[in-house]
DNA sequence: GATGAATGAGCATTCATTCAT
DNA sequence: CATGAATGAATGCTCATTCAT
């Protein structure tokens, strides 16, 4: 993870020791997977004591949560600013995929937590929180979309496939690369999802 | 799970119960998840003992093992006879797609497993297996692909970029669909997926 | 084993079975001590199922007594006609150790097995079969004790000690020497123990 | 067991815990056997939770090991001084008989034990330690047989068979005496065995 | 006689969590 | 704030034994 990746998301915590635990956390968790990695084990990398981690977090799941949102926060935190460059319904899409793989590049571990950790919290009791989150990124996408249909460039295509349209296959690559399924990083592809999310919604695709 | 997706696979399973065991398994994983499904949760909704399903399957991860190739084989069962019939590299991909998701629709609660299942199949004893046998699915998709780039109608494009840019979006869909996200049947887009894919990858996408 | 102890003691075992299940067994206790060898590896390394070791044995406390015992009269068969050639006190003692010793060496897998089960089977229902046996054995040392403490050969010592004397050093070397603590078979030291018991005996160790 | 053979060998103990775990688990293993002894009799007896055990001694074999190396420690810290009194080879070894019957008379559990253990120990994970143990309760022994030799005091025998002539015939009545087939305590007879060690090993036995 | 599927009590071990110090 | 001993319910798994075929 980018050093300072919990800097960004985190830049408060006190003195050392809250990011210090989350940091090995996330090693453990990428280590040994989400229900194999004890609290004991990551007590032992983080060299602090039980009680300081339950003091910190509650329970396990809630250290799960802290990461997970602090994983979210950071892609946002990235997103953002690259997306709000976008001018036309194609940049917009371009953009967003570009910046997705962008944000998976430089932070990899985040990125495989997140997929590790995305069922497991949605399950929980932060479930509830981490819809109204989706549901706010999602609606950047709409307004492009929209503008791109009434402008005619981009398909009228039911709903809720568009965002399955724009990143499932970036999103695809991802899993295979953080999974080592695959060698390339995803960044020496990042024209090609961009320009195949653009064909796949674009009505004249070709046309520059 | 459709009643003779077991039969299909398991054929001459003797008297109720391999098979049984295997079914009331599969409920339970998918209820539960799979690490949170206890030996005894099986062992009740099957009416048998520990011992019998440890006679069977040997551990846990045997028995997901067992569940996890069965769903494979069904998986290419079904496949198989749609993807013989594509004639041009045009057909093969929207073939691909479609019955990709015809797959996915018919057998939700296979499909469901396979996501559930995969990772920790691969990390197990039994990931080279697995390897083995996504090369050999791939080797077919080569095939096609290799014959529409020659003739054309195929964009060149990094190989390893190929598998993402056919089934990404399907994936993501059906991955959405199958845990409610979204609730309309992947069969209803089928075609959106399958041109989608073939504008992803096709040199002109918009000539039939 | 020496190929034909268990033809020894079971001369008439009907076919093949009930002895070569024996023969496995016996392996298997060795290998992997009493308690860890289950019945399902006996089962596998003589080919056989479960039902036909249960059917023979009972149990596996009976299988264990069958082996022991099996032991034992082999052990007996071999001693018997060397101590009968004693003629005076000393012969008598040194020929005791001797043979022995000349036993352990000959059968080492049946020896250690013995020092293996014993504690078990003496706790076990045929405990009472063993302290039969073993009165019955220590019989014929008292005869000979009792002439040569008469003949003023051998010291008056307290009865009890007295099979200490005798067998406690060359027993004390063969254990080891079955556990590999010491390379040298007990033989090459044969007279060394037999000597050493006698003078630890006689009234007048060092007069031939 | 004497009231402080632990204390003798855990002195500083915290609290009630590890040692009075230990001297527990000590009387249910000599109640049941090594394996017999579940880890459920061990907490009911000691009156703690599983956890507590687990907690201090990692698994069963570790808390085995513990108890062992416990009494090993207990025998050593026993027999030295009594050892080191010695001015002759014939006082050295009379007094290493005396001294191993004086502790096992006095620690009658923790030699029992030690019977019991012995083989588990040095065929688990901590047999090396063992070993080396061993070896160092050698070199002593070693010392004196060669002055001893050199004196002409001594026979020059095979030096592996030293330590059984020495010891076995000891070692042979006290494992009789401790499983209860002989009632008489070795104390009451260990100048017999002192004196036949020395006879079996003694160039001239007879002269004081 | 032989087979092996089925049984289920029983065991070692784990691990999140608490709480006295 | 920090520590780590203590807890005990829960779990995966074993294995001797039975019995219908």
């Amino acid at each position: 993870m980018s050093q300072d990746a919990f800097e960004r998301v985190l830049p408060g915590a006190r003195k050392t020791n809250k990011r210090h635990i989350l940091r090995c956390a996330l090693e453990c968790f990428l280590e040994h997977g989400l229900e194999s990695t004890t609290i004991e084990i990551i007590r032992h990398r983080a060299g602090v004591s039980v009680g300081t981690i339950y003091h910190h977090f509650g329970k396990k799941e809630g250290l799960v949560a802290a990461l997970f949102f602090a994983a979210l926060d950071d892609h946002k935190a990235l997103m953002w600013p690259e997306l709000e460059k976008a001018t036309t319904p194609r940049t917009a899409i371009e953009q967003l995929v570009k910046s997705y793989i962008g944000w998976v590049t430089q932070e990899p571990e985040l990125a495989r937590f997140m997929f590790l950790a995305r069922a497991s919290v949605a399950a929980g009791p932060h479930g509830v929180t981490l819809m109204l989150r989706n549901r706010e990124q999602y609606a950047f996408l709409q307004t492009w979309l929209a503008k791109g249909v009434k402008l005619g460039q981009i398909r009228p295509l039911p709903k809720e496939t568009y965002a399955s349209l724009l990143v499932g296959q970036a999103e695809n690559y991802c899993r295979a690369w953080l999974s080592g399924r695959v060698p390339t990083s995803p960044n020496d592809h990042a024209t090609v999802f961009a320009e195949a999310a653009w064909r796949s919604l674009a009505t004249n695709p070709r046309r520059k």
